[in-house]
DNA sequence: TACAATAAGATTGCGTACAATCAAATTGCA
DNA sequence: TGCAATTTGATTGTACGCAATCTTATTGTA
């Protein structure tokens, strides 16, 4: 029973919508833990990617982020509002804007440190569970680039 | 080596962001097959619950999906535009709106099938690993709403 | 060296997401 | 019964996310 021919338009039986409502969700449980930093989530993950590789362009970024142009532009301005990070445009390539930490935005991480301590106390999996979601959601996003 | 006190804050050791990404990336490889049948992915979700239950309020629909009034009553007014849905107070209870599809929005359950069958090219994973993912993702959905 | 092709970001337009607030209807209890 | 508390959706404001297009700079080549 309930094998008729739209098995495979239930809600149920798709692997991308559990993805997107997870995703949702946990960005949700970020919240109340970026509110303290004052940053949102998109906000947060440009500056880690800051805080690790200290200067990066906005096209290096995109490819880190899965994020284009027309999110990142109006990120990085309100970041750069808020004092914590600089954008300059190349001097060898005017194209290039090259996106680069203040003092400020490298003093918050260490108050950016209470984030993921706070999360892994929210996000209840074990030791196996994570690794194995870890490597699913990889090969999907490395698959992902390929069949252009 | 690489062990500093900020490891905790590199992309590459979170567990949501690749689920983020993850997310946006396949919702992304939907659109084009989405086009085809004029829906955008929230309203495809919306319509493939009411092809399943046939007829449903805001609030439930909104369990469904995860999502509330403020996200569902423009998808909502949208596809009643368009002639899928019918939107209705309930008689009963003023409060209460009824969801439920037109003729148009029931004959389009036939031409979404494409979609998954699309789909399913599109996403490689093996049995194992989606079966493994959808474990851990409705683990991580149900265990969710639990710590208020 | 001109000039078409390409590349990097910015802009625009549309559609979500979600918190906070609001309005109207209903419920529950003093 | 009367009115406060609750419930259901709608509205408002802010921030993405992305396709399409635009601007400016650089590159490749006839």
């Amino acid at each position: 029973m309930s094998n008729d021919k739209y098995e495979s338009l239930k809600l149920e039986n798709q692997i991308c919508f559990p993805l997107y409502a997870c995703s949702k969700e946990i960005v949700r449980k970020y919240k109340p833990y970026l509110d303290k930093i004052d940053l949102t989530y998109t906000q947060y993950i440009t500056m880690m990617v800051l805080w690790e590789k200290g200067e990066i362009n906005v096209k290096e970024l995109g490819e880190c982020l899965y994020l284009d142009s027309g999110t990142l532009t109006p990120v990085l301005k309100k970041l750069e509002q808020k004092g914590l990070i600089l954008r300059q445009r190349g001097e060898e390539d005017e194209r290039v804007l090259h996106v680069s930490l203040t003092k400020a935005g490298v003093a918050l991480r260490d108050k950016a440190l209470d984030v993921p301590k706070a999360m892994s106390s929210c996000v209840q999996l074990s030791k196996e569970e994570a690794q194995c979601l870890y490597k699913i959601l990889y090969k999907l996003l490395k698959s992902d680039g390929e069949e252009a």
